[in-house]
DNA sequence: GCTTGACTCTCCAGTGGCTGGAGACCTTAA
DNA sequence: TTAAGGTCTCCAGCCACTGGAGAGTCAAGC
């Protein structure tokens, strides 16, 4: 049983993350110290390293919740676990998609721009116009 | 002069994002009414646009307000701007590739799942491996 | 003139997922 | 015994809005 530090450590999250996931009731130590302190089970950390692992493909807490649920449980169906992969892959290619397209745009402009003293320029000129239409229809990373 | 909704209206932005953007001191209307009204000149509308399309391509309000300056300089060198479109495009392009790094990982195992009635899940046991690690070293749209 | 409905105002709170800091308490090593 | 470092709770802030309450204002129709 680590106290937050040590299992900060073991899962490469900060303290404070760590807090805001027991606050959040997402990840609770299994057990309190007679002063309070936080007390994680290997088990606790090895959540904690497998929440770390899912938010850094992009995941919301709410899913880490759901996969969570399906790591913890034995009787999960892989299907289940691939459904909600699959969904994320598809908002994944659509972010990919707009961005570059916001890319492509950008980049013609910045390559019609002379880039020198003169103060015309393209790209002010396409943010000015009423014509300019986010490529994308879509905002970037939204 | 328009009162804050014809603005919005013209500008495609909601009232609440016009207000906002008075309050953090970035477009604030030319005039108020008697009774404490905005009212936004054309020119005003203009910027209005001009912020919406910015904002369109992920550029920051801090970002805006350096265009803007520039959108508002007659004295402006295209390098200037140039430049800030240059180092967007750096931090576009680098999410992308991390982003597709995410959904080349994540495809593969999806992939690799058998998405059927069993609990057994090579998705979950990537999550869960202390081995696994971001892709692309670093969180998607951060 | 009166009512109705649409518009506008300010102020406050919430979003997501943390992050930073204050101030107090606890633990451990020298 | 003292100092350093760890931990606690609570509150505030980040970004760029968004929603809602409650009050005031305006224009059209009767």
């Amino acid at each position: 049983m680590d106290p937050i530090g040590t299992a900060a450590q073991k899962s490469e999250l900060p303290v404070k993350t760590i807090r805001y996931y027991d606050e959040i009731g997402l990840i609770k130590p299994q057990a309190h110290s007679e002063k309070g302190y936080r007390l994680y089970s290997e088990r606790d950390i090895q959540k904690l390293i497998f929440v770390r692992h899912v938010r850094e493909f992009g995941f919301s807490i709410d899913t880490c919740r759901d996969l969570l649920d399906l790591y913890e449980n034995p009787h999960r169906t892989s299907k289940e676990v691939k459904q909600i992969v699959a969904k994320k892959l598809v908002e994944i290619q659509a972010k990919i998609r707009a961005m570059k397209q916001l890319h492509d745009t950008l980049a013609r402009l910045a390559h019609d721009c002379h880039g020198d003293q003169r103060p015309d320029c393209p790209i002010i000129e396409y943010f000015s116009s009423d014509q300019a239409v986010d490529p994308s229809h879509q905002k970037e990373c939204s």
